[in-house]
DNA sequence: CCTACCGATCGGTAGG
DNA sequence: CCTACCGATCGGTAGG
């Protein structure tokens, strides 16, 4: 499971989504029900103890599926750095205006998070200062260039306002956690989906200078 | 110092600005590294033994001068929610337009973010569990609830495009951070104020209908 | 997947 | 503000 590809983990992420939860894989279980901690309670908050209960088995029994805690995180970082930090390297080289670029990657990114089974939020914040994590802060970090490149094509092409790039992908990231946060209250999908609409046209306007821009380069 | 009031409380901050580290109380040297280590280890990941040893004194001496970890935590918490929720509430009660309303307090809240001495990213993610700090929970409620209202009435006014008000809301905390940040690298002070003008500027632009009186609501 | 258990580290206290 | 130390909880192992 840890040398599948992100191609292999998006088809089997995207399996979970039509399996009740019921018939998930006691690993799926773990991951969904350690993500959902660690979101509310941060990684040291979470201890083994209380993801085991959640999962309804003894802490011990977590080791025969992942060979550490760690291990535990690290799955949940490829769902939220790796594939995300692949799909902005590919389209950071696309063809296209920077608005254009923009708003296909927030589209992809954030029906990625409406859609997503697992509870992400905040879980970049927890790699910081974790040893053993270097491949995803590395990852993170090309991920906020990929983005960051974007705006400040849109800026120097005179195409956005004058902005802090880094403050865009903090916005984004921001907005990203508030869609995982609806899709989870009840079951509102579909208010997900609803929101990231409007998200990306709120973040559109804030940078474009031409605002009337916005509803074309959204459609196209 | 539990009983102070907020405004003694700003006063004191302000004064903190202008007097030299390590002239500072322990008690401050305390809720400095204390802040710092929260924000990159969160409160779960920070040890008392590590705070003591960034404040150059033994773990059991912390406890002469909090009562508890928690309470540390809490005497960040006025900082990062009390003060914030009281200046929110005073700000709802305004006249005028939504986005005069919701410009002035971005114009205090970034400020105040981009001038704070203490590392203070993160800390209301940490209490969503927490026991005993139920004061701060209700507080931060209160604190989204009169920012939603702001946007809520600009949009049922049309003076802003639709948009969920929550969204609007983890947009600014997530500013705040992003100034929070910025102000801690280097002697970056002045770029920090920068980005908190280009950042209220961006968010008024996202919510506008009628963009070009962005400039004209900013400076009233 | 379980019971039994390990050494390390946690927040906090006693007493000076 | 220190040394010495406490019970509780941590992540992880042994062995079935």
């Amino acid at each position: 499971m840890t040398d599948i590809t992100n191609d292999e983990l998006i088809a089997h992420v995207e399996q979970l989504r039509s399996t009740p939860r019921e018939r998930w894989s006691t690993r799926d279980r773990i991951l969904a029900e350690a993500g959902s901690l660690i979101a509310v309670r941060s990684y040291h908050g979470a201890s083994t103890r209380d993801i085991a209960a959640a999962v309804g088995i003894r802490q011990p029994s977590l080791f025969n599926h992942f060979a550490s805690k760690r291990e535990i995180l690290a799955a949940l970082m490829r769902l939220d750095v790796s594939i995300p930090t692949e799909r902005a390297k590919t389209l950071a080289r696309t063809d296209g205006s920077a608005a254009q670029r923009l708003a296909a990657y927030m589209r992809w990114d954030f029906d990625w998070y409406a859609r997503m089974p697992f509870d992400l939020r905040g879980l970049p914040e927890e790699l910081v200062d974790e040893p053993g994590l270097e491949r995803f802060r590395a990852e993170l970090t090309s991920w906020k260039r990929a983005i960051e490149r974007i705006v400040h094509d849109g800026v120097e092409h005179g195409e956005f306002h004058p902005i802090a790039p880094s403050l865009v992908v903090r916005t984004m990231t921001a907005i990203s956690w508030e869609i995982v946060r609806t899709a989870r209250v009840g079951r509102a999908r579909a208010a997900a989906s609803a929101l990231s609409h409007d998200a990306a046209d709120f973040v559109l306007r804030g940078l474009l200078v031409d605002p009337r821009r916005s509803n074309a380069v959204h459609r196209s």
